[in-house]
RNA sequence: GCGCCCUUAGCUCAACUGGUUAGAGCAACAGACUCUUAAUCUGUAGGUUCAGGGUUCGAGUCCCUGAGGGCGUACCA
């Protein structure tokens, strides 16, 4: 580095440390080194090389040359001997690189290395005097020369904006990040892997939908231009799975993207994932029995363990979990007796008594489920399958078999998050065009919420859907409770940020 | 959307009730060092204190506006 950058002479602002390291490839390449190489064969990862010879004795040293690569996280010069810190996807080694073994110009070329570069090294194998695995480097070439710094060694990245921004740098400097993504990967593997073996397909459906349903939330809109037509991001891949079982899938899932356009919060993302599943003759019985087997078993992938912390309070998943109705937990916890077939007015009050804000056209079904969330869902520590919604909120689920104002549908509560939702899905067309179009009144009273009015699911709904139960799984949430975070931005490789201001 | 809080070197953090030249560690640069482990030691350089305005003899610190972020809240199957 002796170019007359004006770099050179120890200067450090980031503009002169950067200018620093772009003369630092012209060097290089005037050397012959070529900073960007096209590829390096490896023999062993890290963890491989680890398996093999973790129990080297102190002081060992073998013969065995390996070949292996990845990027420099730490550099301890010692004048003619050089340690550093190389770590791949699986794990770390020592480099230990002497210069009586590779040469003085060689060594003075790896010392030459910074933070942050990937390289690729041959050597022996052997163990330090303290006993420290390490490669005794024979050979190393550079793979990729990194022109920034890499973040506080010890400390990592904190500020929370830059590790969300340059998730890349979080994940090099915090192993906490790198942990989080691990189990949000297994967990999801756990989930899929659950399902195939239970005979479900995996399916992909629209994401662009001409009406946006299958849920209840302001859609994302755009626009296509060929066909001069907007449509809606999906807010659920629900009437798509559906109609795949009226075709005779009989057991389907969907692991995927949905859009809503409304506010942001530590459990909401824009864009978030959902795991949906259609079972053809079964109810929400076997939904109940599948959510504790997904669940439990991505537990037992990612973590090991059935047991998770919630806001400090650890539960064991493996316990079956509570089911009990609406009606009975609301008495529960708010000590009132609520049902949809009592007159509007009585709810009112009694929904009045817990300060909760009325609307005109609610009627004693959505002014129950109002009650059971300001009273009762956050309430929920253990893990609860909250049974029976009211039919008025639920235009998608069938009628309760024993109870005309009350669906089989529950949802799934853990510390008083929700986690999933499921049903014994509504397959009588007549009926269900029916709740189509009330909720269709609502969107033209201005309910900017209200379920959109899809004539072709009706249709295929007239070809026959089989008894099936259905369910939706927020993976997000799921994650957040097996890391033990309480952002959902802390799972979300990319999450929503306004833009950055311009560099 | 509303409320409270935060933003200082590439990174992690300091700076008493407003006080004069904004400090330290890591990273960088120069040097010493062949068994280190966040190596150590000596030296050097590095700042529009988020941006803009204001109050003041004097502002990183107080006030206003804006930007970005965090938390809470509202909205939200």
């Amino acid at each position: 580095m002796s170019d007359a950058s004006p770099g050179s002479e120890g200067a450090a602002s980031p503009d002169e440390l950067r200018a620093q390291r772009l003369a630092g490839l012209d060097a290089l390449r005037e050397k012959g080194i070529d900073p960007y190489p096209v590829r390096f064969d490896r023999d062993h990862s890290l963890a491989e090389l680890r398996e093999q010879f973790g129990d080297l004795e102190p002081g060992a040293e073998t013969d065995v040359t390996v070949r292996v690569a990845g990027r420099l996280l730490l550099i301890r010069r010692q004048g003619k001997l050089t340690f550093a810190t190389l770590r791949d996807a699986s794990g770390s080694v020592q480099l230990f690189v002497s210069r009586s073994v590779i040469g003085t110009e060689e060594h003075e070329q790896f010392d030459a290395l910074d933070l942050g570069d990937w390289v690729g090294v041959e050597g022996t194998v052997m163990t330090t005097r303290k006993g420290e695995l390490s490669v005794k480097v024979t050979r190393a070439q550079l793979l990729s020369k990194a022109l920034r710094p890499l973040p506080d060694k010890w400390h990592g990245l904190a500020d929370v904006d830059t590790r969300y921004r340059q998730r890349y740098a979080d994940l090099i400097a915090n192993e906490d990040a790198r942990e989080v993504f691990r189990v949000r990967f297994a967990a999801i593997a756990a989930m899929r892997a659950h399902l195939v073996e239970r005979g479900f397909v995996e399916v992909e459906t629209p994401i662009l939908h001409v009406v946006a349903g299958g849920a209840t939330a302001k859609p994302f809109v755009t626009h296509h231009n060929a066909l001069d037509m907007d449509l809606y991001l999906r807010i659920a891949p629900e009437l798509y799975l559906k109609r795949l079982v009226v075709g005779g899938f009989e057991r389907v899932f969907e692991i995927g993207r949905n859009f809503r356009n409304e506010g942001l919060s530590t459990r909401h993302n824009p864009e978030f994932t959902m795991l949906e599943l259609y079972e053809a003759f079964v109810d929400y019985h076997e939904m109940m029995d599948l959510a504790e087997g997904l669940i439990t078993g991505a537990a037992l992938a990612a973590l090991d363990t059935t047991v998770v912390t919630v806001d400090g309070e650890p539960f064991d998943l493996a316990k079956p979990w509570r089911r009990a109705s609406m009606r009975e937990l609301i008495a529960e916890h708010a000590g009132v007796d609520v049902h949809p077939s009592m007159p509007v007015a009585d709810v009112a009050e009694i929904a009045r008594r817990f300060d909760i804000p009325i609307e005109k056209d609610w009627g004693s079904g959505k002014l129950m489920l109002e009650i059971y969330e300001k009273t009762t869902e956050g309430n929920l520590r253990e893990p609860t399958f909250v049974l029976d919604y009211p039919v008025e909120v639920s235009p998608l689920a069938r009628v309760h078999r024993d109870d005309p104002l009350l669906t089989e549908r529950f949802e799934l509560v853990i510390g008083g998050r929700e986690y999933a939702n499921a049903f014994s899905e509504l397959n009588d067309p007549v009926e269900q065009r029916t709740r189509l179009e009330a909720q269709a009144r609502l969107g033209a009273g201005g309910d900017d919420e209200a379920m959109g009015y899809d004539a072709d699911y009706v249709r295929a709904l007239e070809f026959g859907l089989p008894p099936t139960g259905g369910m939706g799984i927020g993976i997000d949430r799921v994650v957040m409770l097996l890391a033990g975070v309480s952002s959902i931005r802390e799972v979300l490789l990319f999450p929503h940020l306004r833009p950055e201001v311009a560099e």
